[in-house]
DNA sequence: CAAGCGAAAGGTATCAGATACCTTGGAGGA
DNA sequence: TCCTCCAAGGTATCTGATACCTTTCGCTTG
């Protein structure tokens, strides 16, 4: 008896869900991302229903996220990613935007994990790639005073997700970086929100590179708690002007009802 | 442009995934869990589509965790959960055993976190809560020296996992409560192969009660940093346990070639 | 009048057969 | 050798039909 399955399952399962299962078993068991399915058909014929059970089934795990299909190609086994997981996050914000405040809390503390652990086992290559991306913040940055266009503040945030992606890469912990990999777009999602408000933000962009600065000569030092501490105080900054942002956003008349 | 979208997307959108966006998006703005779909036919005239596109939209969405699906009702608008990430996690691991200690890693700094928070906000209730799984640990445990029962055993880890589902609901963050509930399948499948090792496991389920006696004691005080650490220093002993363990049964000739 | 029973209505699950269109691989020509 | 084009195999979708489950409403009975 394996009553763990039995949560969100159904009394009588349906044969789409039975064949479903066992092509999961399956492929998890015994196959490898990348790999095809044989068609529908023969699955058809194989487990004994017919190729519209095939497809339900094959439906119902594309949206697990294990299977990608496409017009005129077999199945193919898909390398999972927190595709599936964001739009989870997503919907829960969706629900309840109050959400994104825990959303961003429980980031908080990832990022400190990544950064500390970063710093412990960072290879060469992945400091590496952690400058590159703080590079990139620079190039963004135009003269000082100077205004920024759309594109450079979009290439600048682009690098900053980049530079946390790729802490987290080198933290050579698989997990984590699925969670950063699912927790990217709800909170740029939610973000987006105040964006109107990076005007008003007490921290200029100068001082976002600065902070960034500071986390990346941690982990080369290898001091997981100095990196984990850096982290921390800058996301707390950012947190604080999220908040600012939403709030002024709250003051005012909103276009929904 | 929406670049964020195209990441599991294809280049030709099938019509059954066009409907499945299409319902996602009303799903999410303007239904609440728990309220049902048109029928299958409704959807079918309004979206100009077959009934079976229709059913195979619902079966992505119903993978996506996002419908409930029974046979002779309607559709229900499901309150998200961890479930599909936590087939993901299992997934994970199926493919690589090692994602299992990054697992562990994971958990263990959003415990440390959920501890910290629990302190700091807990209500009297969520308090209760966490003192009666504590209670049940204490109640599975027999006389001192003597042997266990599979139930009692079993009733034991049960009610270790309610405690530490009960801080993360006292900690008041929803997401957090979400990875516990996602993390905690994969977990237990992870644990499981470890359970031979019980026996052998430096620390006794008495030494497991004082452990998170010590934890609920600094909820109860409100002292985030204590609790925080002595989740830690539970956790540690945990995972050094099931390494242990771990290591013990991959010297000895495995089941499965 | 209330409670319980039963059948009809509405819904989903699944099957069979058929068409349109896409992808891939190979034959054939430049 | 390389490019082009056609055919085979595959998926995407439609139509129509049947089996079985859920809900509901009216009828019967105490």
């Amino acid at each position: 008896m394996t009553p763990l399955d039995a949560e969100h399952r159904h009394d009588q399962p349906t044969a789409a869900m039975a064949v479903a299962d066992a092509l999961a078993e399956t492929i998890l068991t015994e196959m490898a991302p990348g790999m095809s399915l044989p068609s529908e058909a023969e699955l058809a014929t194989h487990h004994d229903v017919s190729r519209l059970t095939i497809r339900e089934a094959v439906k119902l795990l594309e949206g697990r996220g294990l299977l990608a299909l496409a017009r005129g190609r077999k199945a193919v086994v898909r390398q999972p990613d927190g595709a599936a997981f964001a739009d989870f996050l997503t919907s829960v914000i969706r629900y309840d935007p109050k959400g994104l405040f825990d959303l961003i809390e429980v980031r908080l503390s990832l990022e400190v994990q990544s950064a500390t652990l970063a710093a412990k086992r960072a290879t060469r290559a992945g400091i590496a790639a952690i400058e590159g991306e703080l590079q990139g913040m620079r190039d963004m940055l135009g003269a000082p005073g100077q205004e920024m266009s759309y594109e450079q503040e979009h290439g600048f945030h682009t690098h900053d997700v980049g530079f946390h992606e790729a802490v987290a890469l080198a933290s050579g912990n698989r997990v984590l970086g699925f969670l950063f990999e699912a927790m990217g777009r709800p909170l740029r999602e939610g973000f987006f929100i105040s964006r109107r408000g990076h005007e008003h933000r007490g921290h200029t962009l100068a001082d976002t590179v600065i902070a960034h600065q500071r986390i990346l000569d941690c982990i080369k030092d290898g001091n997981g708690r100095a990196a984990g501490e850096a982290m921390r105080m800058h996301l707390k900054d950012t947190e604080r002007d999220i908040r600012v942002a939403l709030s002024q956003l709250a003051l005012r008349p909103s276009g929904r009802p």
